[in-house]
DNA sequence: TCAAAATATCGAAATATTTAGATATTTAAA
DNA sequence: TTTAAATATCTAAATATTTCGATATTTTGA
């Protein structure tokens, strides 16, 4: 269990999910049963490759996927304790 | 009650949560008992008034903010049902 | 070992965002 | 009615982000 994530966290959070290919990423990798890869993701957009591993790499730096190298593959999954904290940060804007 | 958020709003509401100050003006609204108004928080912060009227725009833009004209004042409050349903689009990554 | 596949990194151009200062608008109060 | 307060808008500079092409790295398979 995550603790509570502080402003620093919610900000590079916020920024990840503040773009359409990258909201579109966590949609395809939340949505699939098992671990999704890059080349999986990059089939469905007309981005450059190295476009593509740019867009993962911010997810996975906000900590938003957890990757784990597989062989010459990069597969990934959603980090679901960080997006349920960012989902509670955010619900604490109502209280 | 909100219907579900199109991936365009939450493009655009991630957007306005990315950044240090908007995060800050959230949490300041959201802790307030009664109605802010600019110049309130703008007293936080070290920026111009013409900066901060743009970063509150933009959260008032992205629906996060409820504004209303009180005389010369603009007086906001959180919009609950907004935050409620970008949270549950969040949360729904987990599933 | 060599070639191909999957991903990462670098450099540079294009685009977007942030910020401040100057000025405009609107309203309240003297 | 004049002035001051609160906010908005415009312009331009500074900074950050997005994107691609070229190239590097790592690993698998022939």
């Amino acid at each position: 269990m995550i603790a509570e994530l502080n402003i620093k966290q919610v900000e590079k959070i916020s920024k990840a999910l503040g773009d359409p290919y990258r909201l579109k990423i966590m949609k395809i990798v939340s949505q699939s049963e098992s671990c999704v890869q890059c080349c999986d993701v990059s089939a469905e957009f007309h981005l450059a490759q190295s476009t593509m591993s740019h867009h993962i790499k911010q997810l996975i730096e906000a900590d938003l996927l957890i990757a784990d190298k597989d062989g010459r593959n990069l597969k990934f999954v959603v980090n679901k304790e960080v997006c349920e904290a960012y989902a509670k940060y955010i619900s604490n804007f109502t209280l």
